[in-house]
DNA sequence: GTCCTTCCTGCAATCGTTTGCGCCTATGGG
DNA sequence: CCCATAGGCGCAAACGATTGCAGGAAGGAC
C-alpha cells in the first residue's frame, strides 16, 4: 500500500461486463446479451439476475468500446456558425432533444463561418466516426457537403441550403415576399434592406424573395438601399447607420435577423427618430426577446424547434440507410408595434 | 436530380493503422510510434516515410479505439442549464475553444435546471468515458458535484459555484454591491430586484449584494421589492410588471441578467413609463445587446470568455492530477443610458 | 432406450490503438 | 577477433464490448 496524500483520490477501476460477469457467474457474453435491448437466447432468471447485478454495481455500458466493435459510435456532429447566434443555440437545443430521445448523443462545434475553423472540426468528428452530420452553416462554395457524400457520411443542411444536397430549412424568399408585402400595404416605398451574409441560402433567399416583391409592385430597391452584413447585433447597428445616412433614408427597414433589426434599433435612434413611428422596422426569426422589446418588434417567424426535429429525423433515417426528403417549411409574418400603420 | 446524397451504397472501409503499415512494409506498432509526437525509436528515416503515407492514404487516428487502449477519452463533458441562454452560450463557446486547441473535444448537455435530465445527461457524459466536467448549472441541494467527487472524476463549477467545490465565477456579491451603490448614488431610494433563481449561486449573492448595500445605506428593501424569476426575457416581463404595479413602484430596478432587463423594458413601456427617465435600469453580464438596445442599458459586467478559458484550464490541471485552485474574477459596471441622473 | 429438437450458455474472434518486452543487426571498444 | 551496447523494429497482450458458432442439457417423440 504506497501513501500518496497529495495525488487526488484514486479513480476506482470501472466496472465492465468482466466485473458483472464475475458476480453472476456467467460468461461476459451472457451479461452482454442479457443487458442488451432485446436478450434472445437468455434465460428470463437469467436476464433478471444479471440486470439486477448490474444495476447493483453500477454498470455503464463504454459506447467507446462498443462503438469500435459495432462501428456506431451513436453519435452525431453538429456544425454551426456560432452558438452565440441565438437562432442556431435553439436549433441545436431541439437537435440535441432529439437524438439524446433517439439515443444518440451529440458534439457541436462552431466553425465562425470560416473554411479553416470548419475543416479542423470536421476532422475532429470524423475521428470520433461520427454516424452523421448536421451542417447548419453552409456557405455558397462549401466544399463540407461535398466532402461527406464522397466520404459517403450520412449528413444534412439545416436551416441553410445548398443545390442538390439534403436540407430542412424554411422558405426563405417566401419570407422575404411577406415582409415586403406587409410594407407594400403600410404605404411604403422607399425601404432598405439589412441583407446579412450573401453567401448564407438564408441572407440571399430572404433578400431576394424582398427585392422582387418590391419590383413587381413597381417600386425597385437601388443598390445603396440593400447591405450586407454579418449576422449579429453589432453589424446591424453599422448597417442601419448607413442606411440612415443615405440623402433619402428609407421610411422602413427590413432586417433578415432579429439581431440586426435590434442593432438597428441603435442605429435608429442614434439618428434622432424613432422606431416606429419614423422608421418601420420587421426582423426575422421572430426569437422570445422580439415580443418583450421596449418597442415590439414585427418579425418573419420560423419554427426553430421544428427544423431542428426535422432534421435529426432526416439524419437517422439516412443513417438507418433509407432515402430522405429535403423539407421546406411555410414562415409566418407577426405582426408588433415596429410597423405601425402609415401616418399620412 | 439526386436528392439523396445520404447514404450511398458502400461506406469506404475507414484507413487503420493496419493500412498504412501494410504500404509501408513494417509493423503497426512501428506506424503507431512513427505517428506519435515523440517517435521515439524509431528511425528517422521511417517516421518521415510513415507520416508520408499517413497523409497520402487520408489516415485518421480513432479516437474511440485509443480511448479504450489509454483510457483517457480527451473528451470533456459541459453542464448548463441551456444554451439559448445568451451567458451560458458565450461561456461554452470560449470553453471549447480552449479545450480544443489543448487537444479535447467536448460535448454539452442542456439540463433544464432539471435533476432528471442532469442525470440522464450526465449519465450519458461518462458512459462516453468522459476525463473530466465542467459545470455550468449547479444548484443549491444539487448533487451532480458530490457524485463526480466521489467517482474520482475531476471537475469544475464555472459562473456558479457551490460551497466546497472548485470554481471559476465572478464576484456576484460585488457586482450586486456596484449596482447598488450607483444607484444610491443617482439618489434612488425606492428600488426594486429581479432576482432571479435563489438555488442558484448568482440569482442569490448579485441579490444579496444589493440588498446589503442599500441597508447599510439605511434603506433596507421591503420583500414584495423583491421578485424571483427564472433566467429568461419572459420571465423578466413577468416580474416587472409585478413591481411595476406596487402601490408605491420603484423608481429604479436591477435585474441579475440583462435577458431578465430586456423584460424588464417591456413592462415598463406597458406599464406607460419610459425606461430610463421615468425607471432607470440595471440589468448584468453586459452581453453585446446591452449597448445597442434603443435606450443602452447600464449593466455590470462579468467577462465570460475568461471564465471559459479559466476553467478548462482548471480541469486540465486536474486532470492531469494536479491541484487547482478556485477563481474569483472582479465584475465592472458599465453605465450606460437606462441610468441618468434623477432629476429633482 | 435412442434420437432429435429446442433452449441456454460458453468460446473465441474481432474492432483499432498502444506499449512492455525481446530479438536482431550494426557498431565501437578492447 | 570477440563481446557489449544500442538503435530499430516486430510480437503479442491488453482495453471493453459484440456476435457467429458450437456444445451441452433437458425434454419430447418414436
Amino acid at each position: 500500500m504506497k501513501e500518496n496524500p497529495s495525488a487526488p483520490p484514486v479513480r476506482p477501476r470501472p466496472v465492465t461486463l468482466a466485473t458483472v460477469a464475475r458476480h453472476a457467474q456467467v460468461h461476459v457474453s451472457t451479461v452482454s446479451r442479457a443487458l442488451s435491448a432485446d436478450p434472445a437466447g437468455i434465460g428470463a432468471d437469467t436476464v433478471l439476475r444479471v440486470r439486477e447485478l448490474a444495476a447493483v454495481l453500477g454498470y455503464r455500458r463504454d459506447e467507446g468500446a462498443a462503438g469500435l466493435r459495432t462501428g456506431s459510435s451513436r453519435l452525431i456532429g453538429v456544425l454551426v456558425p456560432r452558438l452565440t447566434d441565438l437562432v442556431l443555440a435553439s436549433i441545436y437545443e431541439s437537435i440535441d432533444a432529439a437524438a439524446s430521445a433517439a439515443g444518440y448523443g451529440t458534439v457541436v462545434a462552431n466553425t465562425l463561418d470560416d473554411r479553416e475553423h470548419r475543416r479542423v472540426r470536421l476532422d475532429a468528428m470524423l475521428s470520433r466516426r461520427i454516424d452523421g452530420v448536421i451542417i447548419g452553416d453552409s456557405h455558397i462554395g462549401d466544399t463540407v457537403a461535398h466532402e461527406l457524400r464522397r466520404s459517403g457520411i450520412p449528413y444534412v443542411l439545416v436551416m441553410r441550403k445548398l443545390e442538390g444536397h439534403l436540407s430542412v430549412t424554411t422558405d426563405d424568399y417566401r419570407g422575404g415576399q411577406l415582409a415586403a408585402e406587409h410594407l407594400l400595404e403600410l404605404g411604403h416605398r422607399r425601404v432598405g434592406v439589412i441583407a446579412g451574409d450573401q453567401l448564407a441560402s438564408t441572407g440571399r433567399e430572404r433578400t431576394l424573395g424582398f427585392r422582387r416583391a418590391f419590383e413587381s409592385a413597381g417600386y425597385p430597391l437601388p443598390d445603396p438601399y440593400v447591405v450586407e452584413s454579418a449576422f449579429s447585433t453589432p453589424s446591424g447597428l453599422v448597417a442601419a447607420g448607413e442606411l440612415m445616412r443615405l440623402p433619402q433614408p428609407p421610411t422602413a427597414i427590413f432586417a433578415v435577423h432579429d439581431l440586426l433589426a435590434l442593432g438597428a434599433m441603435g442605429a435608429i435612434r442614434d439618428a434622432g427618430k424613432r422606431v416606429g413611428d419614423d422608421v418601420a422596422l420587421i426582423g426575422y426569426n421572430d426569437l422570445d426577446l422580439a415580443a418583450t422589446l421596449p418597442v415590439p418588434l414585427t418579425s418573419v417567424r420560423s419554427d426553430l424547434q421544428r427544423m431542428g426535429t426535422l432534421s435529426v429525423e432526416a439524419l437517422l433515417t439516412g443513417i438507418k440507410g433509407e432515402p430522405a426528403a429535403s423539407v421546406l417549411l411555410p414562415p409566418e409574418l407577426i405582426v408588433r408595434a415596429t410597423t405601425p400603420p402609415l401616418r399620412a
